[in-house]
DNA sequence: GTTGACCTTAGAGTTTACTCTAAGCTTATA
DNA sequence: TATAAGCTTAGAGTAAACTCTAAGGTCAAC
């Protein structure tokens, strides 16, 4: 049995998040020490261990603890309720993938025109293209 | 001149944006009506096309802010200043863009490893590979 | 027997960028 | 003249995921 320092080393969670797990359902611990401190097992430890692992994924806390409800009774639930909420995620992380190679891809331009050098910046070409909404470089986004 | 409404259609912002905006020191009405309406002139307006702009293409508002000090004195402020932000914000994306993608691939393995079929979730390897933390698909972004 | 590390709780603070509300005045339209 | 749309302010609420604080109890070691 475990305490939460150590769990916390274990999983490498903070103590802090592992209350904050807790407050939101995601992790528990099964038992109470006679003091109060919160005492983990096994299963308890493989359960943060899955929270974890789903976190650093990218899985938000609310697709976690859909997760954990199926983990807990796997008999009553598809591989298609696990597929959903993985391509849910996917389809999130594409199009900010999408939207930050736009970003990124304009932000290159900019620099490309610009020399950097320690000239002042009466015509810098960056400040050039943010002053005119009409350019090239920006428009990408509209 | 324009009321705030007449420069939030100019410019596809709301009325409470450009006022957070003011609040934020981004955009500000060079004058105010008899009545205290916020009148935009066209160098106001202009500021405020400038930070759309800019915050479309990414930039945070401390960024803007940043740029703005850039564009107000040109004179003193160099192209380096500017690439100096740019090239920063240019990092912070393809770090993003490269955690992101490291969440792509293992949600892409993820479900190429599941039927996502009507059967139930007992034997689910999307849930197998969450368990098990030492899992491959897993453990790239460990 | 006291220091220091660890545990408890409730609840507030952080970050970013809005977004909305309430209460009230102004302006344009019918 | 009534109604609706628009403007004002200060300040609260939203989202997500922590992160920290205060005030206090517990435990192992020196």
């Amino acid at each position: 049995m475990l305490k939460i320092g150590e769990l916390a080393s274990k999983t490498g969670l903070t103590a802090h998040t592992i209350r904050y797990y807790e407050k939101n359902g995601l992790i528990n611990a099964s038992q109470r020490s006679e003091v109060g401190y919160r005492c983990y097992n096994e299963s308890d430890v493989r359960q943060a261990e899955f929270v974890r692992t789903a976190r650093r994924i990218g899985f938000s806390i609310a697709d976690v603890a859909a997760l954990l409800s199926i983990r807990v009774d796997k008999t009553n639930h598809t591989c298609q309720d696990v597929t959903e909420i993985t391509q849910r995620k996917l389809k999130d992380v594409s199009e900010k993938i999408t939207e930050l190679r736009s970003m990124q891809k304009t932000l290159q331009i900019l620099l490309n025109s610009c020399s950097g050098g320690p000239e002042n910046a009466y015509h810098c070409s960056i400040m050039e293209a943010l002053d005119a909404s009409n350019s090239q470089a920006v428009r990408g986004r509209a």
